[in-house]
This record gives structure tokens, C-alpha cells and sequence, in this order.
DNA sequence: TATAAAAATGTAATCGATTTCATTATTAAC
DNA sequence: GTTAATAATGAAATCGATTACATTTTTATA
């Protein structure tokens, strides 16, 4: 394990110049650059980060936030971040929150100290506070989820719009009587979704039906079984359920078929994310295709001019209604 | 940003009792620590990691190699590893390889470069003469899926074992023509699951059947189905299906359905691993579960003891056959 | 060939912590 | 009240790179 003294003195010649060849600075002669370059496969030199890091003052590392590994919607923005970040030389810290706020502050701690550069928030709804402090400090972008008032820039869907168009596909397929499966309205993109909804519901004459909107503690599979549990057993059932999140629409799939109803000609189904197995289950879920590759990749990009100082907007991108076996019969 | 020397300042004392107080040793005088501490929280100190990392030539951070992180099996594993690495104030990267040696060499070289103390690697069949080399002088640990004369521990289950349950409890409930859908053969444990699955069939006296295995490229969905598309096409069709993986598994059961045949009444299908949406299918998948946060546990602290230049000697974990709908009429 | 300009190289400071060793202050023992 | 032992503190080296600035070497120009 040599470091650079010692390949400045295989080489005959200075830790600056090894520096400089390492750093492909130009201004070295190509006799020495030579000689630089012998020592340093003679030694096996590979140059420490670590060294390198503290000078810079840089770790180049990027914290990514999320609530849960477990949900697939996640990782494919994951792929879109890393994809970016690996091109510009950073590598990611992965964080699962769990939305535990004394979990979030171990990885704050780690841009506090200098352990890393910048951070891609998916989770903001928790520490908030915290959040917009280290914000003043430190590079922050959110994804996906937001905090409307933080200052922090976000890249996000148009989430009331995207809403809209799920509820009025049912609609126009015929059905009245809609269900709502949302998340707990303490997260803005619950919020969003519910008031496309609504419009929906309300541009096309259908009175809103409390009843019909059941909110979940979080967005895994077992929620949509248990959400679609009480929507069953609704005095009147409804013959349509828009689930804010393909888990919970998948849960739902799996209840209703243990009911010994069918998906769709009893009760049509529709999702938002359109994660990999939205296309796996039986029958296949309609659902809202989210542009998380993008997302990704856009979040990445974002999170590095502003850890390069540079202003950056937050963006909205592009969603679209993906039609499946869940509401076609 | 204060930096140490400005809180020693502060403080009227010297950087050494600074850092002293900083790493809780116990030779500094009550009313000094008090004095630093104050210093701390009225400069609003940070002590820099990239100082100290610099020092100690440790960066506390762990590298996990998996081939695509789309595969749930993965994550559990993920959260095992990453539950014993924060306890022990260590963080980790998770790297996706793709199974591509170029992007594994990016990874590789965060630790060659110092910016890594250790590897769980969980996909050993990709250049694997350089992960040998690498082992010579760093702390490698090998998860799940292992190269057998590298040297290097491991933590794992009983492959063949495993696989000869599941093939076996399909012979007791009574199936003869069990096809075998398994991933290509460079992979160590589809060598040991295909010996399974044979041993199962010789110790019933049934005769083993080339057309009746079938090698997918891959774990994913759409191998699953795929070869069950094959599969579907043989002569004399099987009644039951073997998958080494619940994705394939998943993929299978879609194919069935979509070929009009019922799922367990037509043919029976045992996955493995034991993935969430194992759970989540109709009907939900029998399947061999895999204790895979135990493994991550263990392969985490595995690697901490290599770090600190201990011994550590290979393990093999338990594993359970989990009995639902796919085989029970 | 002498001199100025440009290119190549070196010296030493620096990043921000930890830690060894030396020194000073405190306590204990007689 | 000494002296020895112990506790507390500080000075300075160190980890391994980068880089500003100084110096030397080379090239270009007249």
C-alpha cells in the first residue's frame, strides 16, 4: 500500500509532479509523466480518497432518503440517481428513514460532518424543521414527495392532475360509484391526489361519498387489503377503487379475489406508480405511470449544480394513464 | 463551519483536549470538558469525518455488491446487514453490479482507493480472479451466492438441501412430472438446486427427464414466464413446477393463468426465497423461505470481525419450506 | 549569445482531525 | 512541607493527498 511520498521517490521526482500526473494536468513533460507513470504500476499505487477528500473538502457522496427499500416505486428512481451520479463521479449512501426521525438524523449527521455532499430527500413529511435548517447549509433536493413552503427545490408530477385522469378513466368507463384508497393526508402528494379526485368527481356531476375515501397509515400491501376489507363492507359497494400507490391497489386485487369478486367485471381497480410487478399480478393493473427513471435522473442532476453552487428550479414532469386488465373487460 | 482548532480557541485549550473530549476519554477535568463542550454548541461544531477518517485510515463505510436491485430478495438481505453496520457506527454503499465487471470495477476501486473498509458481495460469478486478488488485502465477506475454493467467507443455506424439501413435497403430494426452472449453471447455486432436485427424483425412483429442466438467463418475471411458456409447449406437460427463484415463480404462475389452466389444479409451483409478494400472488406461492436478515446480520458482522483482523469461518444458515396455496388444492 | 518568456518542477503550506510524547498541575504519602 | 505518583494538558507530528508560490529548466526571440 504506497502512498504518494513513495512514488514521488521511485519516480525521482516530487509529490507534486506525481499529483499532477495523477490529475492529468498538462503541464508535466512527457519524459517524467513517463517515469511517474512506471513507479506508480511498479508500486501498485493506488492514490487514497481519503487524502484526496480532505484537501478538496469533498466526499463525494450523495445521501439518498427514502422511507422504505421495500417498495419497488423507489428503486427504479434509485437506478435513475445512480445512473446520473455515477457519470459525474459521486457515488450514493442509500438511507432507509423508515420514517423514524432519530434514523433521518444518523444520515444528517453524516452531511454535517462532511461525510457527504448533498442530499435527495423522498421523505421530507418528517423533521421538517431540521430539514430547512440543514438546508440553509448544506445542498438539498427533493424528489417526488415535497414540503411546499421549505424553499427547497423538488422535482415532482403534477400529483392533482395525474389524479384527475385515473378518476375520469373510470368514469368514462361507466362507473359512478368510486372509491378513493389514499394515504395519510398528512403527506401533500395525499392531499394532491384527493382534490383531483374530487374534481373529477365533481366536473362530472357525482356527489363525493365520505364513506368512499379511506386513508391508510402507509402504502404497503397489507394496508390495501385491509382498506379494501372496509371498503367491501360498505353498505353500498362501490364498483371502482382508485389506490394512491400500486401496492395498495395490489392488496386491494388480493382481497377482492378473496371476496370471490372479480377485477374488473365486479370492481375495477386502478393504481399510481406503475411499478414492475403492477404487471405481474392477475389481472394486470391500470395504473399511473410515474417517470421515475427521469425523476431520478433529473434529482441527481439537480442535487450537483446546486452542490456546485448554482441555482436550480424546481421541475415538474410528465405522467401518463397506463390501461390494463384492471379496467377493461 | 468551525473546525476544531477555532473550538480549542474558544475554549482556551489545546486541539488535543478538544479531540479528548470529543472521544469521551476520561483524563480531562470535569471543568474543562464543560468549557470545551460549550465552545462545541456555541460554535455549532461538527467535528469533520474526513479529518478523521483521514487519521484513523478508516472511512466506516461498507460496500454491498448485488446484481440488480430489483430483485426483492436482495432488500432483506440489504436491511440485515445495514441494521448490524449502523449499530456499529458503520454506513453502507450499495452497488448495483448488473452483473457488468466494468461497473463492478468502478466499485472495486472505492475500496482499493480507501474510501471503502470492506465488501459483502452477494454475485462472486463476475470476475472473480480479481475479487480473489482483492481478498489478498482487503476484508471481503461472500453473501448467499458464493465462488467455492476462493478463500473467502461466507454465509449461506444448504442449496441442495433446500431444493430437494421443496421437490420432495411435491412428490408427497403426489406429483411425478416436476419440471425444474433454473438459472444458468455458472451460478454455484443452480448447480447445487439442480443436485436437489435430482436426489428428490432418485430417491423416488423417478426418472429424470432432460426436457423437464429448463435454465432461465436470469432471476427475473419475465424468465419466469418465458420458460414456462416452454414449458407449457412439452409434449407431455408436467403437473407441478420447481422455480429456484419466487420472481420466476411469479412469472410462471402468470403464463398458467394466461393459458386458461388453474394454479394448484392443473400444475403446482414452489418458488424460493420467500420474497414479499411470495404472499401477495393469487394463489400465493409456496415457497422455500431464506432467513434473509439473519443472513445479512451475520454477514455484516462477519465482515466487521475481518475488518478488525479476526478469523471468520464460513456459515451455513437454516432454511424452511413454507406451504401455501400453489400447492395446496 | 544574451535575454525574455514559457514550461516544468519543487518546496512547503494546507485540509481537520488523532495521538505520542513531553510538560505542567494536582493529589497523596510521609 | 517535601517528594513521589498521578492526573491533566499542550506541542507537534501525522495521515495522504492538493496547490499556491518559488525556483529551475527549456524554448523562443532578437
Amino acid at each position: 500500500m504506497a502512498n504518494i511520498q513513495q512514488v514521488a521517490k521511485q519516480a525521482g521526482v516530487s509529490v507534486a509532479t506525481v499529483s499532477r500526473v495523477l490529475n492529468g494536468q498538462n503541464s508535466v513533460s512527457a519524459k517524467t509523466k513517463m517515469r511517474v507513470e512506471e513507479a506508480i504500476k511498479k508500486l501498485n499505487y493506488e492514490p487514497s480518497l481519503l487524502g484526496r477528500n480532505l484537501r478538496t473538502s469533498e466526499s463525494r457522496l450523495l445521501l439518498i432518503l427514502i422511507p422504505t427499500i421495500s417498495n419497488p416505486f423507489y428503486l427504479e428512481i434509485i437506478k435513475g440517481i445512480e445512473q446520473v451520479a455515477i457519470s459525474q463521479n459521486y457515488n450514493i449512501l442509500l438511507c432507509e428513514t423508515d420514517s423514524n426521525p432519530n434514523k433521518e438524523n444518523i444520515y444528517f449527521d453524516l452531511i454535517r460532518k462532511k461525510m457527504a455532499d448533498g442530499i435527495i430527500t423522498m421523505d421530507p413529511a418528517v423533521n421538517v424543521e431540521t430539514l430547512k435548517k440543514l438546508a440553509e447549509n448544506f445542498s438539498i433536493i427533493q424528489c417526488s414527495e415535497y414540503e411546499e413552503c421549505s424553499g427547497i427545490p423538488y422535482v415532482t408530477i403534477d400529483n392533482e392532475e395525474a389524479s384527475y385522469r385515473a378518476v375520469k378513466h373510470l368514469i368514462q368507463i361507466g362507473h359512478h360509484n368510486i372509491a378513493l384508497m389514499n394515504a395519510d393526508e398528512k403527506y401533500l402528494f395525499a392531499r394532491q391526489r384527493k382534490m383531483g379526485y374530487k374534481r373529477a368527481l365533481e366536473e362530472n356531476g357525482i356527489t363525493l361519498r365520505n364513506e368512499y375515501i379511506i386513508s391508510t397509515p402507509n402504502l404497503g400491501f397489507e394496508n390495501g387489503q385491509h382498506a379494501m376489507k372496509k371498503i367491501l363492507n360498505l353498505q353500498d359497494r362501490p364498483t371502482a377503487v382508485f389506490a394512491v400507490s400500486d401496492l395498495l391497489a395490489i392488496g386491494a386485487l388480493k382481497e377482492i379475489n378473496a371476496a370471490g369478486l372479480h377485477v374488473p367485471n365486479d370492481i375495477a381497480v386502478v393504481g399510481f406508480d406503475k411499478i414492475d410487478f403492477s404487471n405481474m399480478t392477475n389481472p394486470t393493473l391500470t395504473t399511473i405511470a410515474q417517470p421515475m427513471r427521469k425523476m431520478g435522473n433529473v434529482a441527481a442532476r439537480m442535487l450537483i449544480e446546486k452542490i456546485k453552487g448554482e441555482e436550480v428550479e424546481s421541475i415538474l414532469l410528465d405522467h401518463e394513464l397506463v390501461i390494463r386488465e384492471s379496467t377493461s373487460r
